[in-house]
DNA sequence: ATTGAAATGTTCGTTTTTGCGCGAAAACTA
DNA sequence: TAGTTTTCGCGCAAAAACGAACATTTCAAT
């Protein structure tokens, strides 16, 4: 679709200001508000506004509301797996903590662990466990992803190359019928490799909605895994691997 | 769900002052008090906020700051200085901000500007520039300290050694008779040598109450500073030699 | 000048938002 | 604990905003 003249100056009204009304448009441009409203709808189906009562706003916070939604969803299994996932972790000891709100909900439920050092290139790990002042908590460093607080790059994989902890908390987007554990994106995933390289024992926390599901980037394989923690059991023919490779499944 | 107008600016206020009363909304809205708590209600359903009696607040565990640090944030003088600094910064523009309260004040005055680009070292104004879609935000990887949000040590000094920007926002926790900036701690001071290093423009944010206080290390002298934003003149020999450094003192 | 397509204006029924009144629930006070 | 005050949320009616259908204007190509 091309832009008309009135609609290009309206996204840049919008810009400027976040925001668009209907009536004032109409009377800045001199023309009725239902012109003003066609453009609008044409702005929003191309997904340059969103439309909202009186105008239209930016295509703000949208990845934001979608975090959120992720977030909550399945809080109270995610709830459960963290704080299996940090009864197995002993204070005194040192982890990293990687993207993903499972991860997050460990971080929720570490608050109480006393002098343990935490390496994270999730903010929003880092911003919970400042409230545990017996916690060290190392940030690496990179661009900061707004979808999701991760911090990701070449930065933050090099980062992690400093470290050896005692152990590691890992998630995945989805994790296959092969026990193959799988991600959307590459540069996330060199960063998971790192991290599981530079930790003596690797727990996966995952609840049972990514089983099935697909992503491109191969993590890592369920082998790799020394312990996952899990809301329900894995398929028969599953399980029967994860005993061959020896990784535990711990129900929450 | 878009968000109207009134729920997004609602979000914003949250956003600086940590809550917003229902009271006090309806009457900067000139609407009922029905119609905020319908509001208050579908973004605490969006899981944006937290709804308690009489307003709500942020989402704990998304932000984190403190009531004490939120308290410190609303200080007027600083507010009005990151606006100055905020001004003089133009869009599609790089910028590192550094440790500070004040520097927290710039951030959040650079919540409308567009394709700019910030390297920071502090987690708080990592959190505030979030909300800035129009942003992008590189972390310095370091140890989180837990007073202020810094991240600090050698690694933040290596990190920043690898941009050139084209403004720098530092902030001093003192400024003595000579034109000194002083600061309490060496591996900060060290990363903010770096910055200035790293930076075509220097830009100091500091308020009045740091004038004529000491701190043990020194960080800079007023002469590597471009422009000084604060709230008070210097007294009048101070100015005298700004005048011959050419640092321009700008009072907000 | 004629014509046809695209843009704009007009009208009107529908949907969404808002304000008001009231009883219920939550905080405060003693 | 009991009583008081404040805050809440629901139902309903008024007001505002919306979008579809149709009429009108604009403008460029013939």
């Amino acid at each position: 679709m091309a832009l008309s003249f009135r609609q290009s100056e309206i996204l840049e009204i919008a810009r400027v200001d976040g925001r668009v009304a209907v009536e004032l448009l109409a009377e800045r441009f001199q023309v009725t508000l239902q012109t003003i409203r066609r453009d609008l709808t044409e702005l929003a189906d191309a997904g340059l506004l969103d439309r909202v009562h009186g105008g239209a706003v930016l295509r703000t916070g949208v990845t934001n509301y979608g975090y959120e939604e992720r977030r909550r969803m399945n809080d109270v299994a995610k709830a459960a797996i963290g704080r299996a996932c940090a009864q197995a972790i002993p204070n005194n000891s040192s982890l990293i903590l990687n993207l993903g709100t499972t991860t997050e909900a460990v971080a929720r439920e570490l608050l109480r662990h006393t002098n343990i050092t935490v390496v994270t290139n999730n903010i929003n790990v880092a911003n919970i466990l400042l409230a545990n002042q017996s916690c060290e908590i190392l940030v690496t460093g990179g661009a900061l992803r707004r979808s999701d607080g991760g911090l990701v790059g070449e930065l933050t994989t090099e980062f992690m190359g400093q470290f050896k902890v005692d152990y590691a908390v890992i998630g995945a987007s989805a994790l296959d019928a092969d026990g193959d554990l799988l991600d959307f994106d590459l540069p996330e995933v060199r960063v998971s490799r790192a991290i599981i390289r530079q930790s003596r024992q690797v727990f996966l926390v995952s609840d049972a909605s990514k089983l099935g599901r697909s992503a491109p980037v191969r993590l890592a394989s369920l082998s790799e895994i020394d312990v996952v923690f899990t809301d329900q059991m894995f398929p028969d023919d599953l399980m029967r691997r994860c005993r061959d490779w020896e990784t535990e499944v711990r129900l929450a």
